[in-house]
DNA sequence: AACTCGGGGCA
DNA sequence: TGCCCAGAGTT
């Protein structure tokens, strides 16, 4: 086997770090991976997870999910937070997977991102996790953890799904979110980062003192 | 580009 | 008590 260049040394570190990386939503079909998708914005996974088995044990699809009235949903899903937007959200889009879908979870991205509440965050996780359609979904900690630890090769910064596609083996795409956004929540934090559980430093910009702010410009 | 949504977990 | 959370929609 040969020498590793740098990001290749860096994904094959992050993989020994995160063995068991995976989606941390619970979930058993694309329509209940959409929907916790949507209620995990900005709220955190176990929150997400506290409350979906429950809601998807009785509302298993987007027709009995329609059952419910939007009070009746807030209810359900009040202790997330942001809960009437998402309410709103959900049972719109509901609406649209039976009129437009025929009660499916589409797999085509304009399709995911034109229903209320989907962005490009979640459509790429739907795409990614339900369908296994390439694609990287990319957030706040996605592009902290890539900047930091340089993965657009020289000075370059991530902006873009596309910018770190381009920095990462195709095989990887799917699972490489995952290590970026556990190590972003677990140990690469925005403000105190826990370095000294990281086997990361050596290839790290914050590390060194040559962070990037929130505009991706060197400090 | 800035603003809004938000209850709950955790230090 | 204060800070922050697996974003998206609106202005």
């Amino acid at each position: 086997m040969g020498r590793l260049n740098r990001n290749e040394s860096i994904l094959t570190t992050l993989a020994e770090m995160y063995p068991d990386a995976k989606c941390a939503l619970i979930f058993r079909n694309p329509f209940e991976l959409l929907i916790a998708t949507i209620l995990a914005a900005q709220a955190t996974d176990k929150s997400v997870n506290k409350i979906t088995p429950g809601l998807f044990s009785r509302f298993p699809t987007p027709e009995s999910m329609l059952s419910l009235t939007q009070e009746e949903l807030e209810q359900e899903i009040k202790s997330i937070g942001l809960y009437k937007n998402k309410a709103r959200n959900i049972l719109a889009t509901c609406r649209l997977l039976v009129e437009k879908y025929g009660g499916q979870v589409p797999s085509v991205r304009v399709d995911l991102e034109s229903l209320p509440g989907v962005g490009r965050k979640t459509a790429s996780v739907v795409l990614a996790e339900a369908f296994q359609i390439p694609a990287i979904a990319v957030d706040t900690h996605v592009f902290r953890v890539s900047n930091r630890l340089g993965l657009a090769q020289g000075k370059d910064v991530v902006k873009t799904e596309e910018d770190l596609m381009k920095n990462i083996p195709m095989d990887q795409w799917r699972i490489a979110h995952h290590w970026l956004i556990i190590h972003g929540r677990q140990v690469c934090h925005a403000r105190k980062p826990a370095c000294g559980d990281c086997a990361l430093t050596a290839y790290c910009r914050h590390h060194t003192g040559n962070d990037y702010d929130e505009e991706g410009e060197a400090k």
